[in-house]
DNA sequence: CTGTTTCTCAACCATGTGGTTGAGTATAAG
DNA sequence: CTTATACTCAACCACATGGTTGAGAAACAG
């Protein structure tokens, strides 16, 4: 069954359910970011955003690259391409309201470029 | 900012983490079911049952109708289309990867034995 | 060398989670 | 009526979670 990365689906989907962490990944998309400076929007100790950065590497969503002492982490989006993968089995439930929703979220960001994949997944 | 619906997701992401749920969302996306009758596949009480019936209500993924003594549930796909709406806004981190986990899933629903290929997909 | 910065680790705490059992409420069937 | 079905609720359990603090370890700056 589909369930062959349910282990995988599990961590993912329990790493996105918190604000905090799926903020980290929004700030990662930016480009790389220490751990300091992923905790720095968050009242919140280090050691507690450095435990948030270690579930998403857990999850498989984030990559590490020590350097001397400072730990960089960028986003791996493999995994969540997993989690899209397994949400757009489901589509052909909401197709009509996505389009709605997606606009709204790319109107935030100035991006142009991916409605018309979803339009035409569908046909 | 995207965060508005946060809490919503943070509700939709947690009910996804728990693969029974998942299994309960396929099992409804054949069409409606009794509480019971989601509960079966799961050796599991139905009390327990319940309590994911719940979850998944409550995170809106999910819909009763109490008809007699028997409540029947129904995939509610909106807020799943939130969920899937902030998976794709970071769509452009994996792309090229997207369409052949897309291709392995949607086919496994009709055939089987992929299921080797998707956990090789980590380069 | 002495500090300072960056980060992890361990211990702890309060709360939440997935699960159970046992009881209780309706509803349906005999 | 009695009994069985479908389900919820409350209490409980072991364990995970999100957060803290207080040590450190390791790399850099002086």
């Amino acid at each position: 069954m589909v369930e062959k990365q349910s282990a995988a689906l599990d961590g993912v989907f329990h790493a996105l359910s918190c604000g905090t962490r799926r903020a980290m990944l929004h700030a990662l998309s930016e480009g790389e970011l220490s751990v300091s400076a992923l905790a720095k929007p968050f009242s919140m100790s280090l050691a507690g955003a450095s435990k948030h950065v270690k579930v998403l590497e857990a999850a498989g969503l984030v990559r590490r690259r020590v350097e001397g002492r400072t730990h960089y982490c960028r986003l791996e989006a493999a995994r969540l391409a997993e989690a899209e993968a397994w949400l757009r089995h489901y589509e052909r439930f909401w197709t009509k309201r996505l389009d709605t929703l997606e606009a709204l979220l790319t109107a935030e960001d100035e991006v142009a470029g991916q409605k018309e994949a979803v339009r035409e997944r569908k046909p």
